[in-house]
DNA sequence: CCTTCATGACAACTAAGGTGTCATTATTGG
DNA sequence: CCAATAATGACACCTTAGTTGTCATGAAGG
């Protein structure tokens, strides 16, 4: 039915076909991953885009707003945003950057660590029932897999 | 640091991180991967929604917009709403639903096949140059975790 | 030193997707 | 067979994630 392949093989087809299937799944995990969050995060009132910031500086360390922009596909502006808003409630704090004096560091405050780890800890719960039918070096697998898609998808620049 | 882990032993542990780590690449992913997508639909004059209702049908045949719904952890009017749109461009067509007579099932149109068929190839044809770095068991294996990822996360009803 | 690039700030906008509600029609349990 | 209940479609409204555009400023680097 399709004719849009250059010639690599059937393996080679086989493999585009499956990557297809793993894009079809993304949709949903994402949809359903998002509203899981949703009826947690609210307890310590993160959204969804504030969680993500928070989250990439607990597991990073600091880094400046364009930075974290890049690491997570996102623009630059909603970055700042999510972090102008972390930073009111004393989630973030600026710290002077040694490399780039304009933009400064951003990092965890206390509170904001406290906030971010009770919201991943529940996930972990929820995580966790998921228990024993998943093995560790499959989970391994399908990480290496999508960390190889993102690369390669990276070519799609933003801003 | 976390204490929130019931006793599972250490693997356990392990495990739960690793698919904290997996839900981490999702949302880039399906990002970035909607880009892509947003870049290449519009020359078929296709919304994300409807690609994904399109793609819905063309892989499993004629359902019902409950059913999509379900299948695809979207709200049925937002199913709805795709299908009325896809269908005023003579995408999908209704035909009697011999199981549900007020519920109809939904099937592709020639043109809708053409119109998805040519949106998923183009994909494909982008995939395909990933091509050698990953292996057909390695995707195989994501789309099973990711997978029961799903099936896991489907207690969250939507409407 | 001057040009260029990167950053932050702010505003406007888009689109994905949900929610609430109502009328209608099936389905099902009695 | 009928009443109660659930499922569907339709429509309107809303939320919010995320982008884009623009501007002023300040840094970097030739």
């Amino acid at each position: 039915m399709s004719e849009s392949e250059t010639e690599r093989g059937p393996e080679a087809e086989e493999l585009t076909d499956r990557l297809v299937e793993v894009f079809d799944l993304v949709g949903p995990l994402y949809r359903r991953a998002q509203r899981k969050v949703e009826q947690d995060a609210p307890i310590e009132g993160l959204s969804v885009g504030v969680r993500a910031v928070l989250n990439m500086l607990r597991e990073h360390g600091p880094m400046t707003v364009p930075q974290m922009g890049r690491a997570q596909a996102l623009s630059r502006q909603f970055v700042q945003r999510m972090i102008n808003d972390a930073a009111a409630r004393h989630l973030v704090e600026f710290v002077p950057n040694p490399a780039h004096k304009r933009s400064s560091l951003i990092r965890l405050t206390e509170q904001g660590r406290a906030a971010i780890t009770a919201v991943i800890d529940r996930e972990r719960a929820v995580l966790g029932q998921l228990g024993g039918d998943l093995s560790d070096a499959e989970v391994a697998v399908c990480i290496r897999v999508l960390s190889r898609l993102l690369r390669f998808l990276d070519n799609v620049d933003v801003d």
